[in-house]
DNA sequence: TTCTTTTGTGTTGTGTACAACAGCAGCAGA
DNA sequence: TCTGCTGCTGTTGTACACAACACAAAAGAA
């Protein structure tokens, strides 16, 4: 053994910078930093990133061609709406893989890979008093990583996370455009600390088919909050 | 009604271009014209599809990301190798992904599609008197292309192609490595025309579930066949 | 006023020159 | 003969200037 090189990563330094603006973006965009409708421009992000727009356009095309942007020549690139509708087929592809990871290479956590499960549950459980949708949100996007790390089917992972970031940003969108906004959240991490607190459980006996269970259910069920929270809010006002 | 516009599609020019030079290009590559190994020139293919070099790097980017191709920096970019054991998870992805096509917003076909099939079914059934491994290939991805259609859930037809991209190759690269070419070309093409016999006839009495079903049985042997060859090949000579 | 045309401004898409880099041939020295 | 260095050549990656385009505001005519 030479070293700690991942043999996957790090071809390359441009790849590496490649993937972390890449990343970047994506957060930005799923935790509403960049909400939908913004105008982004090419030449104000090239400047940050201390690059030119040449490669930075690189990344911008990937993000369009997964869907969370839109570039119009001569118009802009702006982040894609979203609505509960138009996800419900990517809601119901989520339901089935989420099962997948149980299924499929299975792999036993260690414990450092357990220990962060707990560090989340943590986190969750301190939402609990102080709720806060940004949090839920960051606290959720790891979760989903770290759940995707417990197959070794790697083209599951990726599809997994790339579906994750095309439902994402509609439960904030529907927290912040609620009326009852803190009762729904109050809800939403009660629902969600118990989740993680199951997932825990199942993954401390090593029993990763309940895992993919026990996510499937969740996924499913906090759709269908956000397309009753959707569709009673078209009535109510 | 203004037009037969999509909606979907044809916004931009560009993006019709880009779609195209993309989609020629991953013909290429599946059926070998570029094999595994060989050295693309972003100069040639510029010049062969009359573009400068910066909108044909969007698309060898896009190759790049699905792991079709592989640049590296004052080298070149060639296409990626591939193994059967490799793919083993690739493989294992699709088996569970067939059978989600029968059961997610599965949509009867027209009459124009069932069509389709019958000429697809009239091709494989040439390729048993004149087998061509190369029209076999030709085939089995406008098979695969039709097949994803069954769906009205799009993700789902996107990663069904994508992963199908990914895996297709192997065929190709076994069977030209063969010893018994001929023999192990015929039983393939018996056994190709059989599948779509029965999933035409599936789908002639509207029954997608077993046309999941079907498919996911010729997938997940096909992958065993392959598999068989590759390591029968290894202690042969 | 109101409709049409034109002009101006800002954006993305493209072409091109150059920098960064890897690999190899050739050569000098032991 | 073998080894190590050096320059050369060909490739991808980057920066920048310009073309293509959309949109809005202003100007002009009815």
């Amino acid at each position: 053994m030479t070293g700690g090189e991942p043999q996957d990563e790090s071809r390359g330094a441009a790849r590496e910078r490649y993937e972390r603006i890449y990343a970047i973006l994506r957060t930005r965009i799923c935790l509403l930093d960049y909400p939908p409708g913004q105008r982004l421009r090419e030449e104000d992000l090239a400047e940050e990133f201390h690059v030119s727009r040449t490669p930075l356009r690189r990344v911008l095309g990937r993000l369009e061609d997964e869907g969370l942007l839109r570039s119009v020549h001569g118009v802009g690139t702006i982040v894609t709406d979203i609505d509960i509708d138009g996800l419900q087929q990517v809601y119901q592809l989520r339901v089935e893989l989420a099962e997948l990871i149980g299924k499929l290479s299975p792999v036993n956590p260690e414990e450092v890979t357990v220990a962060k499960f707990r560090a989340l549950l943590a986190r969750a459980a301190r939402l609990l008093d102080e709720p806060d949708a940004r949090e839920f949100a960051s606290v959720n996007m790891e979760f989903t990583h770290l759940l995707a790390g417990l197959t070794a089917n790697e083209p599951l992972r990726e599809i997994n996370e790339r579906l994750y970031y095309q439902t994402t940003r509609i439960w904030l969108k529907t927290a912040s455009k609620l009326s009852q906004y803190r009762e729904m959240l109050v809800t939403e991490m009660t629902i969600f600390h118990r989740e993680i607190a199951d997932i825990v459980a199942a993954i401390e006996i090593g029993n990763l088919e309940s895992v993919g269970h026990i996510r499937r259910a969740h996924i499913a069920m906090s759709f269908q909050r956000l397309h009753e929270q959707a569709h009673s809010a078209d009535q109510s006002p």
